[in-house]
DNA sequence: TACAAAGTGTATCATAGTGTATAAAAAAAG
DNA sequence: CTTTTTTTATACACTATGATACACTTTGTA
């Protein structure tokens, strides 16, 4: 399988795969022609003409664009996501709204896998320095509502992101610090309130 | 093998020579015309026809020419070993594949030592500045699919060729860009992914 | 409901650059 | 001089790109 692909082409199908996971669908001729630099929207169907011709994109009967084969995340040949890194987080809006995000990190299709969406949550302070989350972390986070017991869990508490071990009791749900500092204690919430995501890994303080 | 060469011929060679290193393909025949002091784009295409005729140039499916050997490798004295060039990344290849490499450049053995696999490769961008690698300057890389934390390596990310730092922690692989342009962000991998080469010595782009 | 605005994919035509081919002109060789 | 080789001047087909237009769908609003 030796694809020649232009660079075009290939940032197009990069484009395109973060579109995906961010958005759930493929973007429009235009929004792909402004991303690749093109000035005419012919120039964009193009490539996507090239794309389904070499068996990359389809084109369903309903109009819209499939990626086919594209995630094969071999060793050798890694592909990654730009996943959105989320700084401090704004009172009242959604943990994802824009004025969160600091900027995008690409991270490999293994970890932050298509179909989920993600986030990257920097932790703070050390109420979960026994799990192996220590301030200045990077936390790999699948956005979901629901959690496992055990899980840990990214909630809006008080209008700031916290990460805690999610445990669900008879009438209650209780965040678990998991920190050798005695000072945290548990937060207990009613059952009906929503976490923002799951931690999937994380990555130790990158020292810039 | 004692090829003889015109002095047109040989003038040919050096120029594409220099266009497969500053600007990373080969020039068309009109470009040759005009720096070979011809006005016809025949006498260039001519040219070209008997170097391909004598086995140093070679012209692939796609049309693009491929430098095989170069005249200065000829010559006795010189003690220097011919390098590939990987050009653009054809993905699902390895990446010193035949079409991956656009040609063949003289590199001094003090450099290239003999026991070692090497390719050459074109920095892109300025994600790495801060270690002395620029935009444009070609980066000599020992093939090796380990590296040490710290060390410059080239790893295939996204159908694309990447040069960053290597850092191996807990349970991920993350690649630092180096550079005073805040905009590079890391990219985080896992573990099983596998590195092309170390960098060895930059060549710094020259104005042709 | 009706209508306007914006966004959608697609098509048309023009332009510039590409490699290549043809035949005439010029130069070199006999 | 004639013959052969090299160089020139064009022409042709092909590709990539750009500017623009057209019909269609969605969406918000009156």
């Amino acid at each position: 399988m030796k694809t020649q692909l232009s660079q075009r082409q290939a940032d197009a199908i990069r484009y395109i795969r973060n579109w995906l996971m961010h958005k759930g669908k493929t973007p429009s001729v235009r929004e792909l022609m402004t991303a690749l630099g093109y000035k005419s929207p012919r120039s964009a169907a193009l490539i996507i003409e090239k794309l389904i011709q070499k068996g990359i994109l389809r084109k369903r009967s309903n109009g819209d664009l499939q990626l086919i084969k594209d995630i094969d995340a071999d060793s050798v040949h890694a592909r990654t996501v730009d996943i959105p890194l989320v700084g401090m987080v704004t009172c009242g809006v959604p943990i994802l709204a824009q004025e969160n995000i600091e900027g995008y990190i690409p991270v490999s299709v293994s970890l932050a896998k298509p179909g989920f969406k993600y986030f990257l949550l920097r932790a703070k302070g050390d109420s979960m320095n026994k799990a192996g989350i220590n301030d200045g972390d990077l936390i790999l986070v699948r956005q979901q509502s629901t959690a496992q017991n055990g899980d840990i869990v990214v909630a809006l508490i008080d209008d700031e992101a916290t990460v805690k071990e999610f445990q669900h009791r008879k009438n209650c749900v209780v965040l678990m610090p998991r920190s050798n500092n005695k000072s945290h204690k548990p937060i207990i919430l009613t059952e009906n309130f929503q976490v923002q995501g799951v931690a999937v890994t994380t990555i130790p303080k990158l020292e810039v």
